[in-house]
DNA sequence: AAAATAGTGTCTTTAAGACACTATCCG
DNA sequence: CGGATAGTGTCTTAAAGACACTATTTT
């Protein structure tokens, strides 16, 4: 016994300097034609009072099943039909002034949840929480800042390559709804037509209901047919965003 | 100050259960033609004797740095100019045997060593290292077969929109060498022609350095100009892998 | 001489984007 | 009615890929 102790001595996990694993989740919504992401106030220090992304520390579960807990905790509520990924793992020395915290960090697409006027609870850690609307947040805890700017641009590339933009909106949404999440996520205009055509020209991207809304648009226009994300797990091919034709960086 | 402990108790990182973090490194290199990674024979416990990514525990340093450093270490060489990224983080509770053990996958990219029957050395934990051709890789220890395949299908799309296939290559290289570092990591034949063309055509990928290679090819074929890598991060238009018209997964 | 390769020319097909237009619905 | 929107038609340009061809080099 003694013998494989120390035969294991040199590699023994124990005797490296002490770490920590936290998840933190970058979650995405759009509420009102606006990007938002759900935050914490912070109850307890370090960074007391300050805006965070909801998270915590890792138990014996896997990190997704970490994440998706954080989550579900922190608003409180059981959410359905989200997209959650891997983003990357920050671990900076000196991110977590407590000790050595190696985070995790996860990107989730949720819909507007069904509730429209439903607030995030406060969850364990947490003394607030809210969806924010992203060019509102400043001043975030820890190194959450540049997670969410990495959250950011990774949830601009995806709806590029993947039918991930259906995961903002409802199980039927109209082409129009479509475009809103990616005129949101990118930011930009997109031209109706145009748009229109190429998403029902790549396929497994969306596939038709059959219906139609009940409605024309709060401003006019006719009523719009309604449709289903298809089986699609990558578009074939790609809608590129606009105005990049130079982009060296 | 116990009231202060007490306050914090339930959010100490130290209250959890014990993690350790390691990082563990893909990397790829391209030798006679065909596609290599660099394993380590382990030399202890658990899976002892089997093939493994390099790697090892985190110390008091970046992530970024621990990757590098386990890199070298178990190579024994200095790396010159390669391309590291951080690829994911691999956390299932049975991953490791011996206790709770999170790792944190790098993606490296590096061109043929300098001299070409270099053998990497055996590091610190390590009893033997070797460039072994993916093919015939088999009976990775722990999850690692799970973070290669991983890191060989993020290798390939990165070959798509960023300029990373000259970094299997030497600092000056011709078409023709770029062209079979795509055939080598896609697994397909490319047009000549049309890939030279490509190529040429995306603005800042390569630049000319005016002069030639000595000789022609090996098997005939008259000399050809040599390029080295422009400034470009990002490809674009991209060189999107052939044959996947309607890949649906 | 024969074979192989670098590099270019050209044509077809596909896709992106600009613009126009019709039909439908709201106020 | 006037304005807005869904959806389609058409044209131009960019890009991918197939094929052909020349010039140059090695064996």
């Amino acid at each position: 016994m003694s013998s494989e102790q120390e035969f294991l001595a040199g590699y023994d996990p124990r005797a490296f300097p002490p770490v920590a694993v936290s998840v933190d989740v970058v979650a995405l919504t759009i509420r009102d034609g606006e990007l938002h992401v759900l935050l914490v106030r912070r109850g307890v220090p370090p960074f007391a009072g300050q805006w965070a992304l909801p998270g915590g520390f890792v138990r014996a579960e896997d990190l997704d099943t970490a994440a998706v807990r954080e989550l579900a905790e922190e608003t409180g509520q059981q959410l359905g039909r989200i997209h959650l990924e891997q983003l990357g793992s920050y671990g900076a020395p000196d991110r977590d002034p407590r000790m050595r915290v190696i985070s995790v960090a996860y990107l989730v697409f949720a819909p507007e949840l069904a509730d429209p006027g439903a607030q995030p609870q406060a969850g364990s850690d947490a003394a607030e929480a809210a969806w924010v609307p992203v060019p509102a947040v400043r001043d975030l805890a820890f190194d959450h800042a540049r997670i969410l700017a990495d959250g950011l641009e990774r949830a601009r590339a995806k709806l590029e390559y993947t039918p991930l933009a259906t995961a903002f909106t409802g199980d039927e949404f109209t082409i129009a709804e479509l475009r809103a999440v990616y005129e949101t996520v990118w930011g930009e205009r997109l031209h109706a037509g145009n748009f229109h055509r190429k998403v029902l020209s790549v396929p497994g991207f969306v596939e038709s209901t059959g219906e139609s809304t009940q409605t024309g648009g709060p401003r006019g226009g006719p009523r719009s047919r309604l449709y289903r994300r298809g089986d699609a797990q990558l578009l074939h091919p790609a809608l590129l965003r606009p105005g990049r034709e130079d982009a060296v960086r």
